[in-house]
DNA sequence: CCCTTTAATTGTCCTGGACAAAACCGCATG
DNA sequence: CATGCGGTTTTGTCCAGGACAATTAAAGGG
């Protein structure tokens, strides 16, 4: 019955949940352990967070992702942190954020970003675009706002964009319905629906019949509707964030129960390192890589 | 460091929560108070909840987002549960859902939803189909859940469809570029996007000029946002469950901090009963209702 | 250098108590 | 009968501090 929006700008335990992501427990403990974060108390002795702490939480919470380790980063001081993030081994990929995307993120301009996307529609195609373009721009993104070029409502806003745009295209593009039959979701604590977006894209474009029931879908249910919709492959989507052993245990209880004629696609940039070994799953490890698995798919079955 | 996907079957407290909604400190204080759900243990001591608890868990929640009382429900065995969902009024709107549309869900037939939603955007036009399908058809859809006559699945299937479609239609549509700039998103607790898209779809066939950040904006980041892209209005959308107490504080906080000339705009299921009298904000009691507030934001502007 | 064993790190879960916000209820007043 | 008001009960969230297992890093041996 706490609030969490304090007058005071102060922000509530359960609310530095809510914009981090970081559990109530994990703050606690970190609190205890390493002394950050260190919020003054309420009244009542309650916890009171600055925005600042957030700002530092969201910072730590992705390099952590990365594979950082939380003792270094939560003792580290304002300066190191930053230094930490400069050395970091960025441009993993070319940037694609040159002035006129750059430019139409910041200003929000709806009309100018779609302007852009469409244009690259034109010039190099659906797969093309989401290949070469949508895809590399999600790293520089991630990279930018970990710089502090970019902020949170920026990145909702491209991300926005993008899928309005993609479902938009999506929904003029002709259903060819040809074979194999695609369930697109991900795992319950999975919340990326754009890496699911592009991968239906893509299997769109190859003329696949897709039937996306968006993000966060529990096991069990995966299973019943792999059933229902009578589906050949069942495709997941994984975020680098996205914690592997996590992965590979829901993985394989997917595999137990789904009948042995589906096939499971592990996609994404969390499907890299680790699920390769999953007897029974397929690891598509770039966006490219689905056009050639439904080739290989076709041939499969075509022979039967 | 808990994995939350048991090979037996059972589920962790975690993984409840996160099926459920309902937070690890509720779970366990339901469980010392009401004595439900009882878990067995592992060797550990560690909570072992069934899919049978998660699913009348899910119920109860439904329930009490309705205005329940959880020590009602708790108490109340599994037949006393039934028979307060069927006492529960159901059908506050005529049901749309009749056959040709449960069974395209129920199949997972995207064609089959598609065509319907594509007549009947050719017979009523965007806002009549948005107005006079979508939105009720919501309402049967929630219903028809809670008496156990859809599952999960097929919601999200639902949701996911209605949703391409929108985004689609609208992604075709000419963009007019009439003033009102609307900034659209909800608060950080709320998830529901399709609320958000369907006020979106109104104000685009009005001509107005749409900027949608998506589900989940900060509070702070709403004020920033607003400028930069120069809004005439912020446009919050809340579902039923939101609780509106979070709700007039939220909206109290983000009038204090927007610029004046900046309108506030308040709808959804969520948003009928208390917010009314927080001044400087515009409460949308229904989706028809989003025409007449266009209209009349222009009668005001167009003095000036 | 690679593989195995030991040690340190780290996230999650536990109990049981506390408290404030919200809902409910009975009662008086317009 | 509707509406407002004080008192009571219900209910969700927070706290402390301990425990433990999964994971990662370090050390040791071939």
């Amino acid at each position: 019955m706490k609030i969490d929006v304090h007058a005071s700008g102060f922000l509530s335990i359960s609310a530095v949940e809510r914009e981090t992501g970081l559990p109530k427990d994990t703050l606690r403990v970190w609190e205890r352990r390493y002394g950050f974060p260190l919020p003054t108390r309420d009244e009542a002795g309650e916890r009171l967070y600055t925005q600042e702490d957030v700002n530092r939480l969201r910072i730590v919470r992705r390099l952590v992702d990365q594979g950082w380790r939380p003792g270094k980063l939560l003792a580290a001081s304002e300066h190191e942190l930053r230094s930490i993030i400069d050395a970091e081994p960025v441009a993993t990929v070319p940037t694609l954020l040159d002035g006129d995307i750059l430019t139409a993120i910041r200003t929000h301009d709806v009309d100018g970003l779609r302007g852009i996307l469409h244009r690259a529609l034109l010039e190099k195609g659906l797969q093309g675009m989401v290949r070469d373009l949508v895809a590399p721009l999600n790293v520089n993104i991630g990279e930018a706002w970990i710089r502090g070029e970019l902020g949170i409502p920026e990145e909702h806003f491209y991300t926005e964009q993008i899928q309005s745009f993609l479902r938009g295209t999506l929904a003029g593009y002709v259903r060819a319905g040809k074979p194999p039959r695609v369930l697109l979701t991900t795992m319950p604590e999975e919340e990326h629906a754009l890496g699911l977006l592009m991968v239906e894209v893509m299997l769109a474009a190859e003329g696949a019949q897709c039937c996306s029931l968006g993000p966060r879908m529990p096991l069990s249910d995966i299973r019943a509707s792999a059933v229902t919709a009578d589906a050949d492959i069942v495709a997941l989507s994984f975020s680098s964030a996205y914690p592997a052993r996590q992965a590979t245990a829901g993985l394989r209880a997917l595999r137990a129960s789904l009948p042995e004629h589906v096939e499971i696609w592990a996609g994404g940039s969390g499907a890299r390192d680790a699920l390769r070994d999953i007897s029974g799953v397929r690891v598509i490890r770039s966006i490219s890589e689905v056009c050639d698995s439904v080739s290989q798919w076709r041939v499969r079955h075509a022979a039967n």
